[in-house]
DNA sequence: ATTTGTATGAAACAATTGTTTGAAAGTCAA
DNA sequence: TTGACTTTCAAACAATTGTTTCATACAAAT
């Protein structure tokens, strides 16, 4: 574990950036933040720059290890894997562990910094992959590009829900927003897939079996 | 028409604050672009903030002014909007008339500005309320909150394709991206879409007639 | 030609910014 | 106890920032 000013510095700026930006946070407001002088972004990190990257590796770290999907077996159903993988995804978008970590991850998804590049890319490689495989066994005759449009928008239904929450509780109130939890997320999101897929009957197929449905 | 200055003025600012945000950007920066004296901004717009708020409201009306939607008739069938509608959204998505306009909203979207938040509500409402209304024609038995969830998942994959395309591009290539052309999104989006609500034979009422597919 | 109003510009201001510096305090090993 | 090393701090620096001011140029009306 690292220094204690250094995590707690690491902390604030994931804070501080993940609101402002990278030029719109500054150093004295990270400091103020971490309770460090102005001095210790440079003393531990050397620059602004520096430890800009270092949040976002931080952020990163903190996304992975949040919400991890299940270690499935060979013999996992296709199905139950895509269901495990919407839901593991939303739950991650609607309830994430860490929410500074998550919206600086959202920004360099959004607007990538040259710098970190590798770490965005690390971030979605894995998911990215995954779900690529799980689309590969439901359909395995489908061309690689149409396993991407595919997958795409499955996580575009996902990630609506983060980087448009703003839009969603405009439309349907604040209050009206609270509604939409992520196990009803989840569902509706595996539902509109399968039907998608053509496997509109699977549903029970792709959850779990506490998830029995109780709303209306 | 207003001023040239002032005109050139709105226009820098729409790039330099899409690019970097309200922080980000500096009033001197913007006036470069606009070949004006630093003192305009003031002059013409009060103060920095001021400037921002007229920045949102141009881009809002370039992207309005870019793609419309059609004026269908009372008989228009409800698929053949719904087509219109995703080919509409996916085409501002993909090529907006004003890239930078585009960008801006999308910031104003994802993090809105207490000052721009009518801005924004005007932006999404109109198409929030069509396609409201061309899911309820399509399935009149459903709840509000279900047509919003597939409102959602519908807004969700036109989206991606903006706002997650460096994403995109990461895991398929620059090159690779490419491929996925404005014809080629928006008939998967459509397929995607009517396979969930459970209309998957209906594509063709769903296209125009010269959409014909041409692509492998 | 003169007056009035508009637009532009250079310069200045106060505040903030990222970074550096040397001193002081704290910690650890010998 | 002493010396070496690490950490923290206040202060300072140069650069940038948003805004203001006053002078100048230009345009329009009389």
């Amino acid at each position: 574990m690292t220094d204690p000013t250094q995590e707690r510095l690491l902390q604030a700026a994931e804070e501080v950036f993940a609101e402002k930006g990278f030029q719109g946070g500054s150093v004295r407001e990270i400091c103020k933040r971490a309770g460090a002088n102005v001095a210790a972004v440079n003393y531990y990190f050397g620059d602004k720059e520096r430890l800009y990257i270092e949040a976002v590796k931080y952020a990163h770290r903190a996304c992975t290890q949040g919400t991890p999907l299940p270690n499935w077996t060979p013999d996992t159903p296709p199905l139950r894997k895509l269901g495990d993988f919407i839901r593991v995804f939303t739950t991650r978008m609607l309830q994430p562990s860490s929410a500074a970590s998550l919206q600086l991850m959202m920004r360099e998804m959004a607007q990538p910094t040259a710098a970190c590049v590798e770490v965005v890319r690390d971030y979605i490689r894995p998911m990215a992959e995954r779900l690529q495989a799980i689309l590969r066994e439901l359909k395995p005759d489908a061309v690689a590009e149409d396993l991407y449009l595919h997958g795409f928008s499955i996580v575009g239904q996902c990630l609506f829900y983060r980087q448009n929450r703003p839009i969603a509780a405009l439309l349907v109130g604040d209050e009206g927003f609270q509604k939409f939890d992520v196990e009803r997320v989840t569902r509706h999101i595996t539902a509109f897939t399968l039907g998608a897929l053509g496997l509109a009957d699977r549903l029970p197929d792709c959850l779990e079996s506490e998830t029995a449905e109780v709303a209306r």
